[in-house]
DNA sequence: TTGCCGGATTTAGGATCCCAAACCGTGTGC
DNA sequence: GCACACGGTTTGGGATCCTAAATCCGGCAA
């Protein structure tokens, strides 16, 4: 249990990120304090935290107004940070190997690869496939030697989906049975982009590494785009549904 | 005049940025309280957002320490912010163009080739450059139609020379007078890029202008590494000296 | 009726107080 | 002599109170 600014921060933002607070709904600290039964000391730390991380602003009086989270925003916050990861992945291939990332990085791919074979996508296995995610991905942001890339993206990486590692699922066709097919293949050949990223680092291939990289990235904004073209008025809660990650707790891996 | 947390944490910051504050440095808050004069409310409000910024960390046990503040670390950021924006200058060809944004570049890449063409590199004339210099690039990050990327760059904009449009120079030649043509010849080729990249924007080339983008970049970063070359324990305060920008107030162009 | 002025109220910033937990030191028991 | 334990002290989190400023509202005058 953190202390209670930081818990009343995740409150706040998931109701601003699930529509409960509304886009351009005003926040007091009064009306915070009361409905959650604290003194403005913790509200008040935060009101701040949120508004460094953009989820609220400053209004034109007083009070803070809530900034609105949209589905291009994860969109575009999703691009940055897979710009940022190219940038890693190319900073890694530049560098010298590091034989213990390369290998952890490896047997992520393996581990993705038995997952995938299992042939079944359940909870379980989704939540699995993430863990191996997270660690390729914290791997290549951890080990590229520039140590901002990697503070850089866990500024933005307390929206949706821009958690390290963050899947997008279409839970729908999983849970119906019907496209699981699909489903897989799209994961194989998110693992397959994996597998050549891992080689162009191993290769010392900071060109192939970077380029890679950026495309796998595109992956989860198309994915994204095909959510949005089945459901028009697609909304950041729903998003959130088809995304494996819950509500990211900011811990990450070393 | 801002809030009391807000001046404290811009004192504070550079306090540790200029070493006053040592790296590993124990910062509690009855100290910070008695040195400054002021309550602990807002001298906790300043430690948190130091600590989002990455300034401090919580220490083992009690209280923050302070993170050291590299030349290699500025490094680091100047990168990450340079790939930032040249995901910015891709985004800007891509998209349509907005007249009004070439013009006003094309405008500040005018004046700076004037203020060069006037030969004299006085500290009126270099903050001239320098508000023109921010103008080109918050252009590009504000123009480049993702606003988490001008949202990202501005998380680690509190660090010396990571601000908009900062430049750096080479003031000890400036002042001697000697070597000032190798300096206009610098900010000469500086600008022929800003050419290059508003050239390539307009013509919907984004290949070409991240690439110009990053390799304008770069000029900075291989700047500082003439500086290390020449004087070896090269500080952060040095740089700071060679920086044109002052102490960032945090004020940016909409 | 409408516009302006002044007081009441709301609200955020800052100060102070309380408390629980962690750190430090000494003393006692083995 | 060493280790553990207990008590004092430091320190940070939270609550409460005060104050200044901004908003709101009603009354008064043109």
């Amino acid at each position: 249990m953190s202390s209670i600014d930081t818990e009343l921060a995740n409150t706040i933002r998931w109701d601003i990120i699930d529509g409960t607070f509304a886009h351009g709904a005003r926040l007091t600290e009064a009306k915070l304090c009361d409905s959650h039964n604290v003194s403005r000391t913790p509200v008040r730390l935060a009101l701040r935290r949120l508004e460094q991380e953009g989820m609220i602003r400053k209004g034109e009086g007083r009070g803070y107004v809530v900034e609105e989270v949209t589905v291009e925003g994860i969109k575009q916050a999703v691009q940055v940070r897979g710009h940022l990861e190219s940038l890693a992945a190319r900073l890694m291939a530049q560098a010298g190997n590091q034989p213990q990332d390369l290998e952890r990085m490896a047997l992520a791919i393996e581990r993705i690869e038995a997952l995938i074979d299992q042939g079944s996508l359940d909870d379980e296995t989704l939540t699995k496939m993430h863990a191996e995610n997270f660690t390729f991905h914290s791997t290549i942001l951890n080990g590229c030697g520039n140590s901002y890339v990697k503070f850089t993206c866990d500024q933005i990486s307390h929206l949706p989906m821009l958690a390290s590692g963050s899947m997008v699922f279409d839970r729908d066709s999983i849970n119906g049975k019907k496209d699981i097919e699909k489903t897989i293949l799209r994961l194989k050949i998110g693992n397959s982009q994996h597998r050549i990223i891992h080689q162009a680092i191993e290769q010392n291939d900071p060109v192939r590494a970077e380029s890679m990289m950026r495309e796998h990235s595109n992956t989860m904004i198309e994915y994204i785009e095909v959510f949005e073209q089945r459901k028009a008025e697609l909304t950041v809660s729903d998003l959130v549904s088809y995304s494996v990650q819950g509500k990211p707790d900011g811990n990450f891996a070393k």
